[in-house]
DNA sequence: ATGAAAGCGCTAACAC
DNA sequence: GTGTTAGCGCTTTCAT
């Protein structure tokens, strides 16, 4: 039973040999409906009589026809895609926050659009730009200290715009994250009260155009909270370049105590680094925490695993991400675009065996 | 100067209040020159005169036009997407791939669409749906043992396939990556050739949707090779759910021992397990090789900093990566669809400390 | 419940 | 070197 209407991949022309991708065209000449009732059978099939719906069902699945989204987007402005910008993928804590992400709008059918920058500056706004050219219906970057173009770039693309694993003084939108400077403040606060004073930390220097601003952050709280207690923060390290690694710790930690021997406590500004810190005072013969104590940050999975069990600073990122999620899809549900989001998901300490007590 | 155009958004509608997002034509009145002409500006900007060029330029950056690509994609057929499917992004050395794929795609302007699956068979085809969906020009899977129906919608799709961390016994098209049956063969020799009989091995159990279908295959290849060399294969461990975890390894490790206390010599399917299996021992004042040797696989980067560093098979995922982009590159610009290409990027012991001599 | 017309924002192809 | 025309494959909107 055809009727009249508006295909355009009409029966006789067009009939070339080289195998085209089937259209909605296809499909609804197939099935002898129109384009029109293909597309509510796929996007809103309670539309659609169920006769016709099996019908469509059926020319979509003997002709293995899948839709092309970027059509459908031009037609209906919603892409479907959220802008991800993260620092690096390397790092297991900023992939469980796209990973949590991912699981939530996942239901909403939507997709991640992931951008990384290895902690470049420069490439940060590069990536912002490719990233945009995609219409994402929000973004997600990781917060704190952007470049002037980036905000004006973004506040133009006028989307939800998330900042995450920090908490800016002053976010451009909208902020999920928690504070790396009290991560600093409390790490250091933490080694006070177990009556430590001579007390050291290890992370990266950040020179150039790669930097972590959110370690830097947290080394700063650190020493802050170090001379706000009267206790030197000479000991205070930072060494080789941002971002840390595994052997980064090591090489510091060996550095540190030719620096200042004397060290009885040591705040590693990733645990990433104090692996490397336990695993170098091991090779030593320094006992940890016999001799010193080790406290890291971020709560990676191989702490717990270490002899001794490393004392960290959890965030839980992984909650992170969903939440974030939760948020982004709030705002493209109901759509205010007034309010201005801030949430903390705080941090706390995780009180292993690598932290001792003065005596 | 302006010209008889095609522009749309003429001068006196479409001057709604809320601000529109600024299209080509925009751009194009502004500069007084047609919408191809800033088209070209933008694609090819050699095409253009300079002068004409400069003013495109000025409008482009007054108005803050950022091209829209999914309406650019439709029309020239070029989405500028790779597809890649990983099992998961928690996981260093996938990390890597992905990482080195970005670095080589980013230069030609190609943007990585990335699903994983955690392992989940019936994940994997719905993540591919949704990915062909954005009409991608090549596509990345990691291979080995696909469901009949994915492989049908892949051929369909007719695009470069390439499967990588793995080579099938009959890719689907084009595969890049190492026998990991091989890796296991060669854990098995290595310990073998070191003198050691009672070998053991702890890996992942696969039931359900959930499969790490390459770690089986270095357990299996692990097992056959002692089989060949006329050993005993019993204490060879499939132990909890893989994928595996440094957990993982210290809690298999706890039950190989209560079943063979006898092992000398172990291999993880990964290093993640490796690491734990390390842990355990040193936790049970085992020593590490002069009571029991470990070899894992992946070279992950904590491997070097562990005490004994840990002997292992590396895999230069990083450069399968960069492979995979050129191999990408290469077909998308020479199109020669007709011949398969096969790469291994083989495997290399990297012998540390973990492996002893048996005495 | 289904269809027709129009158009999303861009570029291929050809004209000048 | 630049412009015009047509159309990519969908969905919106309105009609029936």
């Amino acid at each position: 039973m055809m009727t009249k209407s508006d295909n355009k991949a009409g029966g006789t022309s067009r009939r070339n040999s080289a195998a085209r991708r089937p259209t909605i065209s296809d499909v609804s000449q197939l099935a002898g409906v129109s384009r029109m009732t293909v597309s509510r059978v796929i996007s809103d099939p309670e539309l659609v009589l169920p006769a016709t719906r099996e019908r469509v069902n059926k020319a979509i699945a003997d002709l293995g026809y899948v839709p092309d989204r970027a059509a459908g987007s031009l037609s209906s402005r919603r892409t479907g895609f959220i802008a991800l910008i993260l620092p690096t993928l390397t790092n297991a804590n900023f992939a469980a926050v796209a990973h949590g992400l991912t699981e939530v709008l996942r239901e909403a059918d939507y997709h991640l659009l992931i951008a990384y920058t290895e902690y470049d500056m420069a490439e940060e706004e590069r990536q912002l730009r490719n990233l945009l050219a995609r219409r994402p219906e929000a973004i997600v970057l990781t917060g704190a200290v952007h470049q002037r173009a980036l905000s004006r770039l973004l506040i133009a693309a006028d989307i939800p715009i998330i900042e995450i694993a920090d908490l800016p003084q002053r976010p451009i939108e909208h902020a999920i994250g928690f504070s790396n400077y009290q991560v600093g403040r409390t790490a250091a606060r933490f080694l006070l009260n177990r009556g430590f004073r001579k007390i050291g930390a290890v992370g990266g220097s950040n020179v150039g155009e790669v930097i972590d601003h959110r370690g830097e952050e947290r080394m700063r709280g650190f020493e802050e909270e170090l001379e706000l207690a009267g206790v030197s923060a000479d000991r205070v390290l930072r060494h080789g370049q941002a971002p840390v690694s595994y052997s980064h710790g090591a090489m510091a930690m060996s550095e540190l105590l030719r620096l200042a021997p004397d060290v009885e406590a040591v705040f590693a500004v990733s645990d990433l680094s104090a692996v490397g810190v336990v695993m170098e005072c091991q090779r030593r013969g320094i006992r940890i925490p016999e001799d010193i104590s080790v406290i890291g940050f971020g709560d990676f999975e191989i702490g717990k695993e270490l002899n001794p069990a490393l004392t960290t600073i959890h965030v839980d990122f992984s909650a992170l991400g969903r939440r974030t999620g939760q948020m982004i899809l709030d705002l493209l549900t109901n759509g205010e675009r007034d309010t201005t989001h801030i949430v903390d998901v705080g941090l706390r300490i995780v009180e292993r065996d690598s932290v001792g007590r003065w005596s």
